[in-house]
DNA sequence: ACCCTTTTCTTGACTGGGTCAAGAAAAGGA
DNA sequence: TCCTTTTCTTGACCCAGTCAAGAAAAGGGT
C-alpha cells in the first residue's frame, strides 16, 4: 500500500517522501483528521516530524488535488483524502465529530440559489450541524442524572429519607 | 433610531450601553462586518472603544440571539443583524465579499441527507462559492492583459516589432 | 553509482484572530 | 441616591497557522 500511495504521489506530480507517506497513512485511518492528529499519527512511523512539515505537506496535498481542507465553524481546520464527489459533512455541535454525507448530485455546485446576486458559484458547501449518537446518549444521561439529583434534593429538603 | 435599538437590547435581557448601541449601528450599515471593521466603525461614536469589549459585545449579541456569527473558511469571523429565517451566503473566493441568499424554506434545517449517520441535525448552513461580479470583471480585465503581454512577448521573441 | 538541480523538511521567529482574568466604571432597580 | 450586578478596560495569553533561511533528501542526467 505503500506502493499505491507512492504511485498516488507521482501521479499528482508531487516527489515521494517518508513524511508524506505518514501523512497519507494517518489520514487513511482517520478520514476527518485535524494537524495536529495526523503529526502525532505521522510521529508513529517518522517521530522527528516537525509540524510545519505536516502543514507543508498537507497544502502540497491541497494543492495537488489529492486532499480536501474542510474548516467547520469553531474548530481547526480538517482534512480528508475523499476528493472530487462533491460530498457534503455532518458535524456534531458537541463533540466535533464529523461524518461524510453523499451528495445526491455529485457533481459541484449541486445546489443553486435562486438569486445569485450577480455572483458565479462553483461550489455549493453544506454542513448539517448536529449531534452524534454518542453525545444523544450522553445528553440524555446527563438529563436523567440531574433528575435523579433533583429528586435527591427534594428528598432531603422535605427531610424524608429512604 | 437609537431608541429601537435600546428597546431591541431591553427586549433581549441586555443592558443598554454605549458600546452595544454603536456596534448595533455599524452592524445595521455593514450587514456582513468583521470584528476589525466594527471596532472602526464604532469607535466613530465612541473613540476609546477597546476590541475586547467588542468581542464582549459580539458574543452577548450572539448569545442573546440578536446576531448571528457566520465563519467563513479562511476569512474572520462575520456578524449580521438578520436572524431566524435561516438565510444562506454567497462568498466571493477572491474578494470574501458576502450576500445574503434567501433560503427557499425558511426553518432550520431546511435540508436533510438521505443518510443521518445517527445524527440528530438541526440546521444545515449552506455556503456558495464563487466570485462576485467585480471580481469576475477583474478577471476579465486581467486576462486581457495577460492576453496582451503574451501577444507583445511573441512579437518580441519572433524578432518583429509594429 | 554519482553528481547536480530542484524540491522538501527542519528549525525557529512571528502573525492574526481571538480568549481569559482582574479591577474600574456604568446601568438600573430598591 | 445607594447598592448590586453587569459591562467595559487593560493587559496577558493562546491556538492555529504562516514565513524564511538553511539543511537534507529526491530523482533525472551522465
Amino acid at each position: 500500500m505503500d506502493t499505491t500511495w507512492a504511485h498516488q504521489l507521482r501521479e499528482a506530480g508531487l516527489r515521494v517522501t517518508r513524511p508524506r507517506l505518514s501523512v497519507l497513512g494517518v489520514l487513511a485511518d482517520h478520514p476527518h483528521a485535524d494537524a495536529e492528529t495526523i503529526v502525532n499519527g505521522a510521529r508513529e512511523q517518522h517521530p522527528s516530524l516537525s509540524p510545519q512539515a505536516v502543514y507543508g505537506v498537507l497544502k502540497a496535498f491541497v494543492a495537488a488535488g489529492i486532499a480536501r481542507r474542510i474548516e467547520p465553524a469553531g474548530a481547526p481546520a480538517l482534512f480528508e483524502l475523499r476528493v472530487g464527489d462533491n460530498h457534503h459533512h455532518l458535524v456534531c455541535r458537541s463533540c466535533g465529530a464529523v461524518a461524510d454525507v453523499d451528495c445526491t448530485v455529485g457533481a459541484a455546485p449541486c445546489l443553486i440559489p435562486s438569486d445569485t446576486a450577480g455572483f458565479v458559484i462553483d461550489e455549493a458547501e453544506v454542513v448539517f450541524w448536529g449531534l452524534c449518537r454518542q453525545c444523544q446518549d450522553r445528553a440524555r444521561q446527563v438529563a436523567a442524572g440531574a433528575e435523579a439529583v433533583q429528586y435527591e434534593q427534594q428528598e432531603i429538603r422535605g427531610g424524608a429519607r429512604a
